[in-house]
DNA sequence: CATTTAGTGAACGTTGCGTTCACTATCAAG
DNA sequence: CTTGATAGTGAACGCAACGTTCACTAAATG
């Protein structure tokens, strides 16, 4: 930690300044209204220096969000009530959808083309999800409550899915009773063991 | 049809040409990278036509995009084979996002807030397609093929959500074996009367 | 024909882009 | 401790598009 008043910074200690300005931005502003200048001025550093290490808005922001991901680690521990469990993944995400990531995926989303080498915002943002769903699906299945047939993508990101569209197309995340109704009309249908839960 | 060597236009006509303009960019150049300047050359217009009647690029692009809604009027007709039927739409829905409507949803995507006045362009968009499945439901429900409960708006919009969640996220329209999926593994079991098709 | 209405096109100041450059702080080697 | 290489600063640049303004002119009205 050598900071206090950093005469001139360099390598990690500036890249994470930046890395910070850039997802302060996000949440105040948004991602359409980002301006380099803005997040240069805020981490108090040239223009040069944010060019110097990223080319465009766009991969600033993915960085960002990834630096982000990799800083703040989020175990997730099945309890085998999977109705539960999903409900609190999905809750998790509303809550990333509210900050800075939520912003990021907005932007994604409004840059995107058909020819666009996306794919790796939207990977970074994805795969934690599919690892949690995943691991509650085995739980369940475990437990005898889920169909086994159901651990397959398409139904292991259904809820996910639904939470993004909800929050793409309406700028905010799925309130509660939307997640229940996700949950007890579409999810829980699809996979649990006819007869249980 | 007062057109040929248009000395000057105005009102509908002139509305009409920028509109065309609006649309035919959207397609070339996609939302992100369409201006107003480009619009108006095109539309051989000036500038100050376009803010005197959209005070924003938003605006505009809704206009056109409702323009041509309600130009190109599209009856559909269940035929009561549900899964054929919802097919159908699908597809209708593929190759809209294909076109300038898909850019107008990924800009409008792109802009949107939580405080954002949104909700216009969305219902555009959203309440053709509600009015198709509900009627392919209600054929099926009629048919006995369908559990009546399955009419409900979550279900209704339950194929559309993931056809517009898997466009926004990848950049083109769900291809024919996600469309595929969708149907057989989520869409189907859900609505299907148990026991039938 | 005279008047009102509406569109044109060029110019304007502004903002943010992405780049460049002279300067300077920091670091590592000798 | 000095010296040179490395990396960051901040101001300036030309550019593109913004949204606005204005003098001019074509079309419609009567």
């Amino acid at each position: 930690m050598t900071e206090s008043t950093p005469g001139r910074r360099r390598g990690h200690e500036l890249e994470n300044a930046i890395f910070e300005a850039t997802l302060e931005e996000l949440s105040e502003v948004g991602y359409a209204n980002l301006r380099m200048e803005s997040v240069a001025a805020r981490a108090r550093a040239g223009k040069a220096s944010l060019y110097k290490r990223w080319p465009s808005r766009a991969h600033l922001v993915r960085a960002a969000v990834r630096h982000r991901g990799a800083t703040r680690d989020m175990p997730f521990a099945p309890t085998g009530d999977v109705r539960a469990d999903l409900e609190r993944v999905m809750h998790r995400i509303a809550a990333f959808q509210e900050g800075p990531d939520g912003e990021a995926i907005r932007g994604y989303v409004g840059e995107l083309t058909a020819a666009s080498d996306g794919e790796e915002l939207r990977d970074d943002i994805e795969r934690p999800r599919v690892r949690m769903v995943t691991e509650i699906f085995e739980a369940g299945i475990a437990a005898g409550v889920l169909r086994p047939e159901a651990l397959t993508p398409r139904l292991v990101n259904l809820a996910p899915s639904l939470m993004t569209h909800y929050f793409l197309t309406r700028g905010e995340p799925a309130p509660q009773e939307v997640v229940d109704e996700i949950l007890d009309m579409v999810v829980m249908p699809l996979i649990a063991e006819p007869g249980r839960g």
